[in-house]
DNA sequence: CCAAAAGTGTTGAGGCTACACCCATGG
DNA sequence: CCATGGGTGTAGCCTCAACACTTTTGG
């Protein structure tokens, strides 16, 4: 960051983005290679500065689209970092943001002024993050817990058609849980929130699986 | 706030405190009368500007005392307030806290260079607020509503003693729904989270009601 | 035909709701 | 002695967890 961009006057505040998607039944975080001081060489959460003239939410979308490429994700804020010296350079007021994507649906940048690898990262394999990437990652994963009780998260997983399998290994890889299948399948259909579309599908080559679709009709606070 | 503080420079963060009390089973929501410059004459929730050197629960805390003399609070961040014209003078990003404590345990300021009157209000009669306080204020009952969820936030209400009357009115206030007394006592009971003390007290001169105190070391998610 | 994953139903236990009567007190 | 609020128990319902076998497919 440029300390004296017009843009950045009188503000001190930064947006992280923690990114996560699942890739086959594990959970990943969205990790740039950060090739600038401080922090050089470090894997680092992505992120950057708030604008004057720009809502926090768009900021933070304009700033993971700029360092990864991403784009029309729906990011919610869930905490605020302060610590006086989390940055190096002047007093930097982080405030957080989740989101989760589809890895298969997005293309990422190769190269980026700030970032010179973008990677998934499994979650139970993050190294030693810049700043204090590491604590707002795991302020970030206890949040993405408490957000897949909502199930809209989910619908954003699974844009379309997915299986009560995929499902479930979503449930339990976010919730390091393990779930008895005829249970989740029973409460996924009684609570409405999934309609069966009467399609099936073979990912494995063994017996098909059906294919369901969230019911928008219906939010429910509490599945599991 | 004086803009050319130095303490100021660079920052445009203002933190707003929501304080709520249960006075005879109405809730009730802490305002301040305005008595400069922006909305003169405006009630208002309590709140001012982060210094450069404080942690933001730091400057919550301090811009309460400083307005209404309230201290040993524990307050917690809900929401940020971002909409880049809700202050009239610069940009503007309000960080809002919560916090609930017993009305009769805290003395008011009388008069403060900002603020000439400090009430205790009804929430259901809360008038216009300065700045966007109104909608501040709805997004702090949402949030009350979830916190009572967790009973840490009751135990700050009933540092010491209660009944299980004065518990179930504290309930039925914030979730404004009526609760039946057998299923409340059973639950509060079996759950674990209050200790039967043997002692009784006659608030209102009829049957004696029975003295409980929270347990410290019971913490519960959800009882209703 | 066999290995691997998907699909399906029942039963028992515990928790929740609904509900009515007695008790202690002050006036 | 009566009006008022506080305290107590039970029965039915529903939800949840535990659990084993059959079906479909590819190789």
């Amino acid at each position: 960051m440029r300390v004296n961009n017009p843009l950045y006057k009188n503000i001190g505040i930064h947006l992280t983005s923690t990114i996560f998607t699942v890739d086959k039944g594990v959970m990943k975080v969205l990790l740039i290679k950060r090739n600038n001081e401080p922090y050089l060489g470090y894997w680092a959460l992505p992120g950057g500065c708030l604008y004057n003239n720009e809502l926090v939410l768009e900021g933070a979308k304009r700033e993971l689209k700029e360092k990864t490429g991403i784009s029309d994700i729906e990011l919610s804020m869930f905490k605020v970092f302060d610590k006086i010296d989390r940055s190096p350079l002047k007093r930097m007021i982080c405030l957080a943001f989740i989101g989760v994507l589809d890895k298969d649906k997005v293309k990422l940048l190769n190269e980026t002024e700030k970032a010179s690898i973008i990677n998934w990262v499994d979650v139970k394999k993050v190294p030693e993050l810049a700043y204090d990437g590491n604590e707002v990652l795991d302020s970030a994963i206890n949040e993405l817990r408490e957000m897949i009780q909502s199930t809209e998260i989910l619908k954003t997983l699974f844009p379309k058609e997915f299986t009560l399998p995929e499902l479930q290994s979503v449930y339990e890889s976010i919730l390091n849980i393990t779930i008895d299948r005829r249970n989740f399948r029973k409460k996924m259909i009684t609570s409405g929130i999934i309609i069966d579309t009467n399609k099936t599908v073979n990912y494995n080559g063994k017996k098909p699986a059906k294919l369901y679709i969230f019911n928008d009709k219906c939010k429910i606070k509490s599945i599991l």
